[in-house]
DNA sequence: CAATTTAATGAACACCGTGTTCATTTTCTT
DNA sequence: AAGAAAATGAACACGGTGTTCATTAAATTG
């Protein structure tokens, strides 16, 4: 890849990382973009053929830099026993990916805007921490505060369940629905997949 | 509200669900939505400032929907023990709340589109089923596939541990990271937050 | 029912960002 | 040093935006 090409790229996107903490994503025009970047409009559309190709191709380089992780730890026989404890060192890697692109991430992660999951986490939050479980707010993990990872999981989960029954066409079975959810939060993901032996933490 | 004012704001949510069926949110314009709602283009402005702004109406509908079966359900005195055991019928009647307005709910799901976690979550499930946990594809829960649960849980909780750490200007510590992620998975989010007494499921 | 208020209409308007063009200049590669 | 490729700057038509205003239609109120 010839040199420039490198620079007008990097150039870009460093200032799009710019402009997204002054506006939101939809207002960013191309104009802003050019500016920026100190390069001129009609460049920028001889690398991509508009904005949101543009994201498409960063999110593109991100997922592949995280894919790549995981697929350079392949493991040669699959230890279905030890199933994700054996997966320890990939995962490290993948938060030490994040860490040395967090500011790309930031980026990512704030162009594709899921408003709606955003607002409903914002009240199911403050419902959760001021009438149901108000202990939630004390708790400190040393991570995120708890009350956060309680949405996200609860918000993300019961979402998705809803999303493919409507997609397979077929009525939401709340009951199930209810304890699969139930589940996953009291015993976890995995045995709730049964993919732990009976014992196996 | 005048009885107009109710028609055409249906007529234009109506509207919206059918465009989304044929194309992406970015690519409607207030033009097709007044065509297809058969409204004039200015009604539009009297209801809305912008197409987002549209959006972020019909988001905050739902989302109070959603916020009000939480909060008519608010125990007098909430239980710390019970934890979240007490809040079984909550759920299922916000499952049932899904139910009832799956058209608007896939409609909000579709706009805000979170393409990179899309992307990622594609990437990561197919390492995963065809290389580290081929058992994942086969398992029936009769809910969304295994893989499907897996990788949104583990890329909502990871890029939320991420996004966190960003905001908050401290580099990521991915040995934490890891083993809180670690712990999601296998004992679930209730347990990793200390929520549950010792032998309570 | 009549009077009044309020919403919807249709047409027109200026504005702005888009995406493309083309000749020219600059900067890499070999 | 020569040729190839990328960046520049200016110009262009196009389409969607958001606003206006006089007019018509339909609701609410007494």
């Amino acid at each position: 890849m010839d040199r420039r090409q490198q620079k007008t790229r990097a150039a870009i996107l460093q200032a799009c990382i710019d402009l997204l903490k002054e506006k939101d994503f939809r207002h960013i025009t191309v104009g802003d973009i050019a500016r920026r970047a100190n390069i001129n409009r009609g460049t920028f559309y001889l690398h991509f053929t508009d904005k949101y190709d543009m994201l498409d191709s960063f999110e593109n380089e991100m997922a592949e830099k995280i894919e790549r992780v995981l697929v350079d730890n392949i493991p040669k026989e699959p230890d279905p026993r030890l199933f994700i404890e054996s997966r320890y060192h990939t995962i490290v890697q993948i938060f030490e990916c994040y860490q040395e692109n967090k500011e790309l991430l930031h980026f990512l992660l704030k162009c594709s805007y899921s408003s709606f999951q955003a607002k409903l986490r914002n009240k199911l939050k403050r419902v959760a921490v001021e009438h149901l479980f108000p202990q939630l707010e004390k708790l400190k993990v040393g991570m995120p505060l708890s009350a956060d990872l309680f949405v996200i999981v609860f918000t993300s989960v019961s979402l998705s369940l809803a999303e493919y029954a409507y997609q397979s066409q077929t009525p939401l079975n709340v009951e199930q629905a209810a304890k699969f959810l139930f589940n996953v939060f009291l015993q976890g993901p995995a045995k709730t997949l049964g993919l732990l032996q009976d014992g196996q933490t």
